[in-house]
DNA sequence: TATTGTTATACTCTATAACTATA
DNA sequence: TATAGTTATAGAGTATAACAATA
């Protein structure tokens, strides 16, 4: 285990880290914040999926996921369609729009990375992706506590830390979960 | 130079970096809000400081750390004195209980941090440690445009990158540059 | 009775702009 | 005229709780 001095270094770098990430976030269009980018930026990585597992991969409570998702679809960007499976539930699904603008949301991001990053090598940035994923994974759920169910999902890590599939694995993830 | 599909990804685990700092948050005391635990880890760290250091150092405006400076003064934890060199500027200062709120801050970011990467080594703490540290070096000032000086401090970074003196260095650095 | 999702409310963070006091 | 800092206002993120519809 590493040392105490380690992490309290770590912990304040958590707030270096937050600059660069309000700096990401002026690149984004006027009409689209991060929140919303957040969303359509999943939805475009692990495909149609229901509201629950949506804001489990944002890691926040439903309310503040359905918030954001009103704002997405108000623009056109994704439909909800209800799940024939459950008439509680309901089916989100990037537009073409959407899509378009999940496109440009990456052009956007790369970018800026690009440029500020430029002298970093293949390897440095690798590392960095790496280990952000592996503590993202060290973390767990990190919903507020009410919002985690009872039953530790074994989906959701699963699903995050998948490289990118273009199918819906999520949603059927879902579908079986509700049945077991 | 890294790959784009690198950046893209790099891009995309900001949000998940950003859930965790959520969790971490959470173990905050109920008065004291990651702003002004902000506020408090850098005087904690630096010493003695301005308004506009600490606001560069917090790479926001000055107006946020001014409401944040407020809200910790309120409850004692710093003190604001005059500045005899400059009777616009105030200099700011840890006060005993501000300093015991410091050590209390660490104590819940690392036990926190100790119990989630409780797996992890010294050594990847340390490169993750180093990679965020550099992160944050290539993207330099992170302010909003307007906020950032015409003349580019060459103090901050320096400040910023110091293996945590104990003296008010980052002080007397704005008081030569105010006379330069 | 439990679960899915929405809405209402409140608090924090952040940015912009207007303002005061001093350099 | 420019700079240090404060205050006002607005917009976005997040959490809690209350609620409706369905399982």
């Amino acid at each position: 285990m590493a040392e105490q001095t380690q992490f309290e270094e770590l912990g304040r770098q958590f707030s270096a880290v937050g600059a660069v990430h309000r700096d990401l976030r002026r690149v984004l269009p006027h009409d689209c914040p991060s929140g919303s980018a957040a969303v359509l930026t999943l939805l475009g990585r692990y495909g149609d999926m229901r509201m629950s597992k949506l804001a489990e991969l944002l890691s926040v409570d439903m309310s503040v996921t359905s918030r954001s998702v009103a704002h997405v679809v108000d623009r056109g960007w994704i439909e909800r369609s209800p799940d024939p499976a459950d008439k509680r539930s309901r089916i989100l699904r990037l537009t073409p729009a959407g899509q378009a603008m999940v496109d440009d949301l990456a052009r956007r991001t790369t970018d800026l990375l690009a440029e500020r990053l430029g002298d970093w090598t293949d390897d440095e940035v690798a590392q960095l992706i790496r280990l952000m994923a592996r503590l993202k994974d060290s973390f767990g759920d990190c919903r507020p506590p009410h919002a985690r169910p009872p039953h530790p999902s074994q989906s959701a890590t699963a699903a995050a830390a998948a490289p990118a599939p273009t199918s819906a694995p999520v949603l059927e993830a879902t579908a079986t979960r509700t049945s077991a």
